[in-house]
DNA sequence: AATGAATGAGCCTTCATTCAT
DNA sequence: AATGAATGAAGGCTCATTCAT
């Protein structure tokens, strides 16, 4: 419709692919709901992508959060440890906000489409490996005490993952708001005993 | 094919919906597959279920972790608190494994099915009541510190699912195995304070 | 439409296949014009076929000259060898006509189907085989000179095949047609000599 | 791409055309695939012919046999007849090599293509005739018995015809290879008489 | 002259569902 | 209770063709 060049264009079939994909799932978001969506005919759409797969996987591949978080943890080196994980965490929920529909697919598909799922791993991989380390050079700083960092690492990224599914995902009304209160009560959880000294 | 009554054929088709949903998906698990898993044709399967989305409800509803978790809870009440927190983390991931079916497809689902999301969220919620109630009577009972228990829960929660989700259901090799070790170094992270006193 | 069993459905099905293929060729002999040819709906074809590729192998497959020609053969044993060529020729000649539909596959597709070549070659195979063990067995007798008996296999056949080609599937009006007098004719300018002695 | 004047470009999209059908079938020589192996793109192809059907068309009718047949008969008219069909079959084999994919396409879509039917009815009645007045010469001159010529012309292409068709075109590997000691044995047994004297 | 984006009809195939037997 | 033939809409994808640039 409107002047786009061509890079443009597989951006806005991308774009609308996820959104589509992120409110029906990736077998409801249809080539010809992704083609209408963007105001051209399904033939349109082959002519910039060899077949749906590829479309999603190179829109889900466009940007992780790998990106981001390499930013991130450079700058909060050199930052007191409560103020780091705060940061790193207010990142990470706003990257799942704003890839929602990346998210949603990734775990939906990721079950049992292996294309997706490996593209996954990847990511989980590559975040967790920047994530440990930094955890290490915290420890090895004396500022964490010797704790398992690959399981730390786990539990930081897997609870504002759940909480974000959970409530923003899937809309569970009993659960807290995802806000600074929550983010910052969650660290607090973490670097604090839990057992009563 | 062999001799079962109603009810129990109704929970053959249920099985087998489960299980091949959670290998192909809840579009992959055709109505034929089912049949055929079964040994019995299509038509058979509309004899018992009014459609497929009523068979998958069903299906799902069936059993959850909150049965286990009530038992559970009982049993740990005078047990001190990280071995408790043992049982229940054991208990659930032994719980995800053996209905990993279920897991996948309330997941992968619940994303985009308002029916199945809701189911999703009411089981959370539960489990969710459950847990923060004990986890409010350690603290009351100065076992426990002040903590925040609803973020408290969540992160509980939220790191075992997480976990099991990367390691068993999506085969991230880069993980460590889940089995009692990192059960209770998660227990130890989560109730020491990860910062060096 | 009318009662038949699934058999017969089959077969319905192959023949109306084979009638469209023959006149459109295979690709113009879409599932959708067969199953209308048949009165039912594509769906319908698919619960009898795998799809389109089984369906029109199968129907190829089913009768060969190579039947025919093993009794044709059986009959023409003790008879002179002008009586029994112009019975083998016309015997294939009238299959050819019988079976015009498989013929124009064969032909057309065998050219760039590997599975539908390979079906050819088979069939000419056997038919040249049992072909040419008559010959020898005329040529032990001494009823034929030692010619080589594997060209004048293809000789004989590919005349006929070429002649029925061209004449009553490619309607070459210049040509003489396929009745009697051009099957003995033939036959004729095989065993003599063309040579003036 | 390379510096081409006009109805070289032409040449070199019905080559490709050929090239393309010969492999895939003349519905599966799709436009694009000709313009992707000619380095253009498919509106080019456009510029120079009206439609897929044109291209074809003039592409089958560009160079036939008979040219080669003229020449050949030319030559051969004062030699003996045996040396004289050698060498028209010889010339006759080597266009079929030469232009296999003309030839794939004549057949295959010649059969429900009514345009392309009719060219090929063209080309092989203008042989016909021009090899049944060499064997009407020849009959005159005493050189041949005063066979039927009609049939024997048809004989003696259709058997080259099928049997280079058979063997280089759809490899049946139990076929004899279409050698010059294959040429002269079927000559050989056009000439001399089957039956024992 | 050449491009390549866009079209839209049409292809093969799948699948939840119905229903006569 | 069970069958399985039949439906028909929908999905992914292809392709000859057009046309503004």
């Amino acid at each position: 419709m409107t002047d786009l060049c061509g890079s443009e264009r597989r951006d806005m079939f991308k774009a609308a692919a996820m959104e589509l994909a992120c409110q029906y799932g990736y077998e409801g978001a249809t080539i010809k709901r992704i083609a209408q969506k963007c105001g051209v005919t399904v033939g349109t759409i082959y002519h910039y992508f060899e077949n749906k797969e590829e479309l999603f996987r190179e829109a889900l591949r466009e940007r992780t959060f790998t990106t981001v978080l390499k930013k991130l943890i450079g700058e909060i080196e050199e930052k007191p440890i409560d103020e780091g994980l705060f940061q790193v965490a207010t990142g990470f929920v706003g990257f799942l906000r704003e890839r929602r529909n990346l998210i949603s697919i990734l775990v939906s598909e990721g079950l049992h489409n292996g294309e997706f799922g490996s593209l996954f791993a990847d990511i989980v991989r590559q975040n967790t490996e920047l994530m440990k380390s930094y955890f290490d050079r915290k420890i090895a700083a004396g500022e964490l005490a010797p704790i398992d960092s690959r399981i730390a690492v786990q539990m930081f990224f897997g609870h504002f993952f759940t909480a974000y599914l959970h409530k923003e995902r899937m809309q569970m009304e009993h659960l807290p708001p995802l806000d600074e209160a929550f983010v910052r009560g969650s660290i607090a959880l973490l670097l604090h005993s839990w057992r009563q000294p």
